[in-house]
DNA sequence: GCGGTCGTTCAGAGTATTCTGAACACACGA
DNA sequence: TCGTGTGTTCAGAATACTCTGAACGACCGC
């Protein structure tokens, strides 16, 4: 674990925040105590990553209301400490919901009420539901895993672990 | 299918573009094209939409340089028309393997060499290795999903539709 | 050629997002 | 009380992203 491995690790972590909607700062902040098992104080983020205290505070200031990091007290340093919760999902998992609510859901509804509404031609209807069909779909392995996201892990294992089929329609 | 309901539509459409990374306005031309049954003229795109030519004109390329919108002809009428290809999730599919791609696959790579990195003590072993388990499990269904979207699909619709397990962590 | 219609381009305006750093508040020991 | 070390806040700088609209080129009929 060289400070250039766990420096990669940050930028990547840093860049795939903006997958799923997470400020640069923040996810390399997360990132950096992720890699860390020692307790980091606030200046030695700011330092390795960096990035100004303010930005720094505040970038932790956000993970703790996500829940993955907890201050900690180091006895005879008045600085704070930060680490992270042994849970590493809870963030992804509330920004999952979040996002697939605010965004989400309100598209797959507007799509369903346009195939409802009378008027769609063939053409038109056709798409519209191959398209709610394949928004349905994803909406409930999303919902699934949100309530249940033990079993779903298992179940999406297995599919990645599947044969191919006969992949007539390759995608893209 | 009244122009209230197509334009919730649009709106809808439009912001979940953020959700895969898609501009607003491109997001909004292409919900349109999907709403129309018949083809639509570059000025009356912009009319509905309340966005310049110039906007309209460059959302429309980058449309077709995803390969969902194309131009047809009308006769009897010089301005060019445009309608949604029949198969409306190729972009979908070049965006999803594009990102993974710049953005979840280094992160990935990354999660696994610091695991392999000597140095990582327990807790901070355990919980890389438990991240890139996750990790791996996505990018397994993923890439299933760009392979072969069609047996995918119906496997995911599967796991969809399955009964929810104990659930003894309900997530976030 | 000329005037009109149409689509494209892109500089720069407009907006949204992120980051910095100075000002501040607090705790502590001297 | 004062000075020092610490974390937080937030106005405004910096940056990134999006959109407009004027300028332009292509085309067409006359």
């Amino acid at each position: 674990m060289t400070r250039e491995t766990v420096g990669r690790f940050v930028e990547a972590w840093g860049a795939m925040g903006s997958l799923w909607g997470i400020n640069r700062s923040v996810a390399r902040v997360h990132a950096l105590l992720m890699a860390s098992g020692e307790p980091v104080s606030l200046d030695e983020i700011a330092d390795r990553l960096r990035i100004s205290k303010g930005n720094a505070s505040m970038s932790l200031r956000e993970l703790r209301n996500f829940g993955v990091v907890r201050q900690v007290e180091v006895p005879g340093d008045r600085r704070d400490f930060y680490v992270t919760e042994p849970d590493v999902w809870t963030m992804f998992f509330r920004i999952l919901r979040e996002r697939k609510r605010r965004e989400f859901d309100p598209a797959l509804e507007a799509v369903h009420r346009l195939v409802q509404a009378q008027g769609a031609s063939g053409a038109v209807r056709g798409r519209l539901e191959q398209m709610a069909d394949l928004l349905t779909t994803i909406e409930g392995v999303v919902s699934r895993f949100l309530a249940d996201p033990e079993s779903s892990r298992t179940a999406l294992a297995f599919i990645a672990g599947m044969p191919l089929g006969k992949g007539r329609k390759g995608g893209a």
